[in-house]
DNA sequence: TTGAAAGCGCTAACAA
DNA sequence: TTGTTAGCGCTTTCAA
């Protein structure tokens, strides 16, 4: 028989003690990392929680330690692949430090941000990672305000007091200009992300910035919204025109958009890519480097923007008042078959 | 001026009772739904309340409810779109009613079980919707065994003690096979998912099982494991043969394999779609409907399962042995481009 | 309806 | 190294 871990009873360290006859605190310590405890105690009482099916409730050591090993992600919407798999690996690399990710879904409304820092400190989560478009700055900088450490997470303009990780958009976003240039493109054209994303913006104006210097302008540009349906629509104002004034390259400010315009351009208006039209993403999500897309893109090495992210959020959690930074990874272009 | 949020200070109910000049317990029952307090008594505590910028500590309070309002929701891989489309409604839906989800990822190895079912209980979760692909079921048994219910999502094999919401993969599956059958494949084939799952194996019984009624059976099978790389691998061996061994028919068990099949099939083998092979899925999965897909599929309806996960797990919640149940949806066939 | 008091399960001083 | 004691911030009897 290998113990008693019955139906539904909550063991207390108090049940342990007694069962090892020794003091509650004792029992305390020997799961507190970082106590001293005497071998022989160690034992005793390991096995009488063994036995007892018994492990210390994180909720009660929270209220005392102020700590409670969640750390609160803010996220919009999961359509893009990008999230997901950001989702997943910091989940995994907050997990491997012991630490567990608490979901708050937030829409891009205004307006909700009060609420949703008011959830997020209810739960006295150690920390947040805002990832979300819409509301990031605001709650960030209130929860930071408040003492809850944030950070951004790809996204962020600079605000001196908030810690930011992102990719250094308008240094990927020159990478593309050079591209299209260089290969010759004179119909250059944007399709950009939601203007209210510091995101969106960089890479549009990285874009753009570059193409000046290259001694072009931009042909054309319409706004996609970080979203599928706004991107088709981007893409169909762009492209359906006579052939003319049609684009010969488009820089659509991340994948996700990126796909949806090629579908425009390949099924409904039966362009050929990249003979008639150069296409480039941003982000270089999975799916890019499936064969039906076969998308060239910028890659924002999500594995370092995870590292750093993970690590400044815990700096600041362990140690108050850390200086904000703002982390700008750099961009690399990938090259496929769509330009 | 608005109040008193200053930086990082713990507001208790204990401040707010003395500015109010009111007891400690009546701050609580102010901010306890359920319990009777006087306006005048409502608002002064909220006054004070406000000025000071108190909100309840969720830990403290689940401390002696011994709710902590948390789902731990188990996850394995998000790569299949079918999942963070799950993860964001699941959350939403949750947080409607007042929970939020802890998430926690888990991988397919064996051997894992103990320790997430020791993480998931420290957390004092409330209850665990498993949508993990491997270790669920052992999981679930256990949580539940330990008085935490779980709902096991999208999988579960008819365990009398566990709660299941799935869809109806032997339905689904058999109406793939009409299909295949009515418009006169003659080589059907099938790429299976990973065999330790119930969904895998329910949908190629019932494939099979729809193909032996009509009079056929199945020419090939090979198997995906649920991965991307899997499915490529299986359609290569199922294809990569001489023209009459060719399937001209192939039902891949979900849509995250069924797009890896349709590449390998149109770029690398350079088969027409539908002409020479149909190809059929499940899931639908919001890629699915994009043009360069155009996937014929099985839709899962995952607002209702969504739906009936969050009911069946918060009514086990709130009123404890609640007999298990299985809920299977019915899918539904969409016809697209692809069969 | 309200306040006083007990205690949820734990950690952290402090003494021994 | 160990036990004793005092809370963490809250809900919930119990009297008033």
């Amino acid at each position: 028989m290998s113990g008693g871990v019955t139906k539904g009873v909550r063991v207390t360290a108090h049940d342990v003690a007694k069962r090892a006859g020794v003091s509650q605190s004792a029992v305390s310590r020997v799961f507190t990392p970082g106590t001293s405890v005497s071998p022989l105690m160690a034992e005793k009482v390991q096995k009488a929680a063994d036995e007892l099916g018994y492990r210390p409730n994180v909720l009660a050591r929270s209220l005392i330690t102020g700590r409670s090993r969640i750390i609160g992600l803010l996220v919009s919407y999961l359509e893009n692949q990008f999230y997901p798999e950001a989702l997943a690996r910091l989940s995994k690399a907050f997990q491997a430090k012991g630490y567990r990710i608490l979901v708050f879904m937030v829409s891009r409304d205004e307006g909700e941000t009060d609420r949703v820092v008011q959830d997020l400190l209810d739960y006295q989560v150690d920390g947040i990672v805002a990832a979300s478009v819409g509301l990031s700055d605001d709650v960030a900088l209130k929860c930071t305000r408040s003492g809850v450490p944030a950070v951004l997470f790809n996204r962020g303009q600079g605000h001196p007091d908030l810690c930011e990780v992102t990719s250094d958009n308008r240094g990927g976003a020159r990478q593309v200009a050079d591209l299209f240039v260089t290969s010759g493109r004179e119909r250059i054209a944007h399709i950009s992300g939601w203007s209210g994303s510091s995101t969106a913006r960089e890479r549009a104006e990285g874009f753009k910035e570059r193409l000046a210097e290259r001694g072009t302008c931009l042909f054309a540009e319409a706004c996609g919204d970080f979203t599928r349906d706004g991107a088709v629509g981007a893409a169909r104002r762009l492209f359906n025109v006579p052939r003319g004034e049609r684009p010969d390259a488009v820089f659509v400010a991340n994948d996700h958009m990126a796909f949806a315009v090629m579908d425009v351009l390949r099924f409904e208006l039966k362009l050929q890519i990249p003979d008639e039209v150069s296409v480039v993403g941003y982000d270089d999500v999975p799916m890019a480097g499936w064969p039906s897309y076969n998308l060239t893109t910028v890659s924002q090495s999500l594995d370092d923007m995870v590292l750093a992210t993970v690590n400044q959020l815990l700096a600041r959690i362990k140690k108050e008042e850390l200086p904000a930074t703002h982390e700008r990874l750099a961009g690399r272009l990938i090259r496929r078959g769509s330009a």
